[in-house]
DNA sequence: CCCCTACTTGACAGCGAGTGACAAAATCCT
DNA sequence: AGGATTTTGTCACTCGCTGTCAAGTAGGGG
């Protein structure tokens, strides 16, 4: 609904100079918006900082992003499609807490660890700089959005039923709870771990939802 | 931690010439900007307007609230206080779940029913909005933080166990939830009774926290 | 009643994010 | 190479927000 990527039209081989070069300015931008970030914080970093950084204007800046902010975002198009179709995918004997569970880790899977997300300065601008934050919610909220149909039909309810709506906000407000406590109790854990020990605790609750 | 709020100095009676004017300036700006916020949207209505409506130059409108969304947020740390002490307030034979609801019922009778966020246009705005939407998770994090050492408490944990942490996310989560499905799904439904609904199915799965 | 002090306000200047318009430069195609 | 297309830089502008400073206003003491 807000960002539409930039994966418009890739059929006809994106690999023309001129896409290469886009490409390199692109990635240059984003790298140099991370550092300046995680180094000097977000708002202390000024777009013209960045856009000079990557030998190039402002304006060409918010010609590749919307926003300062969508630098840290541009890709979060692609992980919400990768939730949604892991979610979809259904494995035989697989309990929807698994599948949950699945869905997650291939979101995080995709990110991959040089994901900026991945960084404990970069997440916690995440939580604490309200542009970020709030597309975060957004993100959050996008998720609960696909997952809440997904329980419904589980457990066999109309697929606005409140709920299911219910269990996804707490399914999502456990994983955001867990991801705040990675980026503030000290950092050390893995992302991936914490995930799995919500799910553990999760599963329990989730499962007496047709009581 | 964020806005200081208006709750400084009011034991040597604030009732004095001055006071009143200042607060009914503070109230005129508040009053003008939600009714231009909801008649009108956040983004198109400038700070200079909102000023105008109150007969105050834009200056003066930043002397009043640190920032343009501050005027929805004024006084939400009279109601971070509120859960506060709801929740520490314990009534006899009164189980986790109807405490935290209780607490949750009392914020919204502290907010009365004039309160700009019972407006269903203005809730919209603070999910759309950004700058609001990042206030209101600030909030949400506020109060997953109040709740998740009552309820370690409440089963024996450490105050930072991660599952009392988890539990208190999921609850929040309900909650938002909840608030969302009153903000989207036509608005008919009171906040108070949506609560309630989100109570009664969180009993199941958070009375199997301690398995 | 007046003046002194403290507080409040308005006007001005300035910064950074973001956008529209237009011209210059680079790239692509033939 | 030349023309069409795309990308980029420059300029100018709006709006949120802040610092500064001078002017205005209320309250207290003489």
């Amino acid at each position: 609904m807000t960002s539409p990527g930039l994966r418009t039209a890739d059929p006809p081989k994106p690999t023309s100079l001129r896409e290469q070069k886009k490409l390199r300015t692109r990635e240059a931008l984003a790298r140099a918006a991370i550092r300046l970030f995680s180094e000097r914080g977000y708002d202390e970093t000024t777009v013209e900082e960045i856009a000079s950084q990557a030998n190039v204007s402002a304006r060409t800046f918010f010609r590749y992003f919307k926003s300062k902010e969508d630098v840290i975002f541009f890709d979060s198009d692609e992980l919400t499609e990768t939730y949604r179709e892991s979610l979809a995918t259904r494995i035989p004997g697989e309990t929807l807490v698994d599948r949950v569970r699945r869905a997650s880790r291939d979101v995080l899977r995709v990110m991959g660890y040089e994901h900026p997300h991945y960084d404990v300065r970069v997440g916690r601008l995440l939580l604490e700089v309200p542009a970020l934050s709030a597309r975060m919610a957004a993100l959050d909220a996008q998720r609960e959005d696909i997952l809440a149909p997904v329980i419904a039909e589980e457990y066999g309810l109309a697929p606005e039923d409140p709920r299911a709506q219910l269990a996804a906000g707490a399914v999502v407000g456990s994983i955001r709870a867990m991801r705040r406590r990675w980026l503030y109790a000290g950092g050390v854990d893995r992302p991936a771990d914490l995930l799995d020990e919500a799910f553990m605790l999760l599963r329990r609750g989730l499962d007496h939802l047709n009581d």
